[in-house]
RNA sequence: CGGGGUGUGGCGCAGCUUGGUAGCGCACUCGCUUUGGGAGCGAGGGGCCGUGGGUUCAAAUCCCGCCACCCCGACCA
């Protein structure tokens, strides 16, 4: 289909400005904030059609096509095969996942006319299991892998960004299905690959990071994150090593255990007015408490009272968790560590008063019966300055592994700029990303629900093992879209772009006949043109419009066109040559085939 | 779900405080002139002012409810 590495003959396209249904915006919509929704909207591919969801105009469908095509072809060679499920679905499959309630309101729900519930489908785990049990008995059959393209649904609490959260959505999702965890493990590794080929020939600029699992359940899960500023995951990524992970799978290194005994024993204190970290460093400074005038925060311990609620479980539990005063408690990293349970800030000091507000310390904490773990830089023989558990007194000198005991360490301090990186100590830079992918390894949850076997060579039923693996198809345009625009407008990679060549004739005379004609023999080459033959437009208008809309190369038909020669302009770099016209088709398609 | 902002032709906005014939720029239609960086002149078409109720002789304007959109947070992937 593509040979010579040029467009294919299919590929061939002309499309005429003067009839394409499309109208460019002088001006930025009011409504629209991020940079890959002002622009589809200004450029004219997208139009917002109802809350959350957009309608695709032609220049928009030709690209969602490109970027799917890009996704169905790697897809297809790693041994996917595609089907295409409905959307429709009806509750009891859901039931049987458990995800009727576990997605909760974030599906949309309906009734038919008797009455029974239905739903729009998120994505199709139960679906595709229930399909290959439908279809497969024998362990010759596995392993396989299904995908679809299709749109999705999700009652998004807060659509944001035009595409890159709506509420009816484009995805890819594929599943693997594995007689085995090394085959598992293979189909993901093979996934893992694909996702990497596509983003690549996508021109995307993005990390892989570790996630942790989530709703979904299963072991080993990563997220593929389009670096953009409007992008909603903080990640840490390690410019010396490479590591990247999401923040909260950030580990951080702990610092060698010391004898606590070398340390002088505890001595409680007087510190009035000093519920915060910063007026206690100030209060600890002016006072030399413990001899010193160099306190600061991160010399403190913090500790924060939170209420766990595991699912099942009727009344929350109460944690204490110690963090260095210089750190907040980020608590979605909590909760990362703590799923499947609900983290909150406790709140009723007045209904525990043995829990001091403001002047909490760990000392006593065991005694009461309650949980605490610290940060993983709090080990054994560590010295901190903190709460002394009476109104207005905090202590020093007081020492982990001989003042008080943690249970436990978990990752609960907000991961900041320049913090080691777990595997190189390098400092870590915070970014932000959008996800574009998400890989499962999803094991035998689904399998079990709903009793999917392979009958093995014994006779023996073989429990299956599934992976998952999500792409955002439209929310993947937005990304490419944020990655690839200027202030004049988009600038599509040639890989995705509506349209390989946008020829823009300077006036209607015999700029525009050359400029048709040029458009023709461009196309019968297999290349996809637009063409710019609005009547009457200025060719300032035109000028602006092709920067809009970024199509990667234009043709300037104008001035020199007397003398045979026409100019190539290059939309991202900006580069401009003048070209005999003679030679611009050969230029842009590439050497004639042979044959 | 909490906080803030905004709803007036396709797009961007004014008008609202102080109630009284709905306006401007762009886009669109027609004519003439223009044509390498969002052209000029002239003539036009298009809006129950988000929606429902209330106050009033009279509501875009005042009051109440609802809906939608944007931003921040919560939530979610």
């Amino acid at each position: 289909m593509c040979r010579g590495g040029h467009p294919s003959y299919a590929a061939r396209m002309l499309l005429r400005m003067s009839t394409l249904f499309l109208r460019t915006l002088r001006e930025d919509p009011a409504d629209a904030e991020v940079p890959s929704h002002r622009l589809l909207l200004r450029a004219g591919y997208l139009r917002r059609a109802a809350p959350g969801g957009y309608t695709w105009l032609p220049l928009g469908r030709l690209l969602l096509e490109r970027v799917t095509a890009v996704v169905r072809a790697e897809l297809t060679a790693i041994g996917g095969q595609e089907v295409a499920f409905p959307a429709l679905l009806p509750r009891a499959p859901y039931e049987t996942s458990g995800r009727w309630t576990a997605y909760g309101q974030d599906i949309f729900t309906l009734r038919d006319r008797r009455g029974a519930e239905h739903l729009l489908g998120p994505t199709h785990e139960e679906l595709a299991t229930l399909l290959v049990k439908d279809l497969y008995t024998s362990y010759r059959d596995y392993p396989v892998v299904l995908f679809q393209v299709q749109t999705k649904f999700r009652d998004e609490a807060r659509p944001r960004g035009g595409l890159l959260r709506a509420r009816e959505f484009i995805m890819k999702d594929a599943y693997s299905f594995d007689l085995t965890d090394e085959g598992l493990a293979e189909a993901y590794a093979r996934q893992r690959a694909a996702y990497q080929r596509i983003f690549d020939r996508l021109g995307l600029r993005y990390a892989i990071v570790g996630a942790v699992a989530g709703a979904m359940g299963g072991s080993a899960s990563e997220e593929f994150l389009a670096e953009a500023p409007v992008g909603e995951d903080t990640y840490a990524a390690c410019p010396g090593c490479g590591y990247a992970a999401n923040v909260e799978a950030v580990t951080t290194p702990a610092p060698p255990a010391s004898d606590p005994e070398r340390h002088p024993p505890a001595e409680s204190h007087e510190t009035p007015d000093t519920p915060t970290i910063t007026s206690l460093v100030a209060h600890a400074n002016s006072h030399r408490l413990g001899g010193r005038a160099d306190w600061t925060a991160a010399d403190t311990l913090k500790n924060v009272v939170v209420t766990v609620s595991a699912p099942g479980h009727a009344a929350p539990d109460l944690l204490v968790i110690g963090v260095p005063g210089d750190r907040e408690v980020d608590l979605r990293r909590v909760e990362a560590a703590l799923a499947p349970a609900t983290v909150a800030l406790f709140e009723d000091f007045a209904g525990r008063p043995e829990l001091v507000r403001g002047y909490l310390g760990p000392q006593r904490l065991a005694g009461l019966g309650v949980r605490y773990l610290v940060d993983p830089r709090v080990v054994a023989g560590t010295a901190w300055l903190t709460g002394a558990n009476a109104p207005g007194r905090h202590a020093v000198h007081v020492v982990c592994g001989r003042d008080f005991a943690p249970a436990g360490t978990i990752e609960a301090a907000e991961v900041v700029d320049g913090d080691p990186c777990p595997r190189c100590h390098t400092g870590l830079a915070l970014r932000r990303g959008i996800e574009v992918g998400h890989i499962f390894q999803l094991g035998r949850r689904y399998a079990d629900a709903f009793g999917l076997d392979a009958l093995g060579p014994e006779g023996k039923p073989i429990r299956v093992t599934m992976g998952s693996y999500g792409i955002g198809v439209s929310r993947l345009v937005a990304a490419i879209a944020e990655q690839h625009h200027d202030g004049r407008g988009l600038a599509w990679p040639a890989a995705v772009a509506p349209c390989d060549v946008h020829l823009v004739p300077a006036g209607d005379g015999p700029q525009l006949a050359a400029a048709a004609d040029l458009g023709a023999s461009l196309a019968a080459r297999g290349l996809r043109v637009l063409l710019d033959d609005r009547p009457g437009v200025s060719a300032g208008v035109r000028f602006t419009d092709a920067e809009l809309i970024g199509i990667p190369r234009t043709v300037v038909v104008g001035r020199r066109l007397a003398e045979g020669y026409v100019e190539l302009r290059d939309r991202a770099g900006g580069g401009r040559t003048e070209v005999p016209l003679a030679e611009v088709t050969d230029r842009l398609a590439g050497p004639r085939d042979a044959d």
